[in-house]
DNA sequence: TGATAACTGAAAAAGACTTGCATCTTTAAA
DNA sequence: TTTAAAGATGCAAGTCTTTTTCAGTTATCA
């Protein structure tokens, strides 16, 4: 495949998304596609605001709503991914990191890890056959405290009934 | 004079919710009370707004910032369970419901299904071993359309490449 | 009993996202 | 190529959910 395609003109994903918006009738402007550019150009995981400052300090004049208008289309036409983080933020990735994964996501550094678990997305995908289910998307996240953060916090008190026999 | 335990009062579950207030200092108020009964008496899922109606005209007078600040707390005691809605809306669920369950969510009637995977329960647990990763709780929620607004949306246009064959 | 720590509610604030609207662009027709 | 119609965009204002501030209240413990 391609060597390291820092920006998308003319990749299959351009065509991706102009076929979705001329399915839906609209258009493939410059800004989408600044927008297009940008996602796939951010290393991880963004929140929307996260783009804006990325875009503004690239040279690209787009507004935030534009930003917020254009996120969910690309979401639409199966180029992003969207996940909400522990704070209830919406965050996004793009297509070109795995295909299917999940989050763990730690409430007290906010790291994000991902993990990928074919068998839980082969287990979902048979849930919604089972249920006549057409997926859209799937949200795999799990909350709590990563290996680290964990160490930090551990001994609180000394309650009796705390049950961390810690090994 | 409880027949069917309208109340939770005297319950196992306000036992865990004191303990889990005591051991952060923190004291079980005739509010607090009054919330986790509340919130145990909402048949189904309930958003904040949702169960601050149903207090309210219950006769309970509780502010939305009290509930705001109790609901978590039920949340991090065990009792409730928390997940994001289609539409970006955080909704709870006491625990008296399925142990450990997951979503599907419509995003066209805004139905929620839920499901229980034990395998991808499993799957997830094994998941957090490997990380060293202590999880507090788990999200797991598929979104798309249920079979019945499949068949009021399906026919949109016949652009030939809409892979959907439908078994 | 009295001091200290918690709790609560009202109002204001914050933060993320959306909308109204006037102004530009693009598209496609003439 | 000119133009009308459909879209797209940005600004400012607005929404909506959730949080914070703060002053007054209540519970706990020495």
């Amino acid at each position: 495949m391609e060597t390291v395609e820092k920006s998308t003109n003319g990749t299959e994903f351009v065509k991706q998304f102009e076929d979705y918006l001329k399915s839906c009738g609209l258009r493939l402007t410059q800004k989408r596609l600044d927008v297009l550019n940008q996602v796939f150009d951010y290393p991880g995981h963004f929140q929307t605001e996260d783009l804006l400052v990325q875009m503004r300090r690239n040279g690209y004049l787009v507004s935030r709503p534009t930003i917020y208008r254009t996120l969910p289309l690309l979401v639409q036409s199966g180029l992003l991914t969207e996940f909400i983080d522990a704070q209830k933020n919406t965050r996004y990735e793009s297509i070109h990191s795995l295909r299917e994964h999940a989050h763990l996501i730690c409430l007290r550094c906010n790291q994000i890890v991902e993990f990928k678990e074919p068998q839980i997305d082969a287990l979902q995908k048979a849930v919604c056959e089972a249920h006549d289910f057409k997926a859209v998307r799937f949200r795999n996240e799990i909350i709590g405290y990563c290996a680290e953060c964990q160490a930090e916090i551990e001994p609180k008190t000394s309650d009796a009934d705390d049950e961390t026999p810690t090994a």
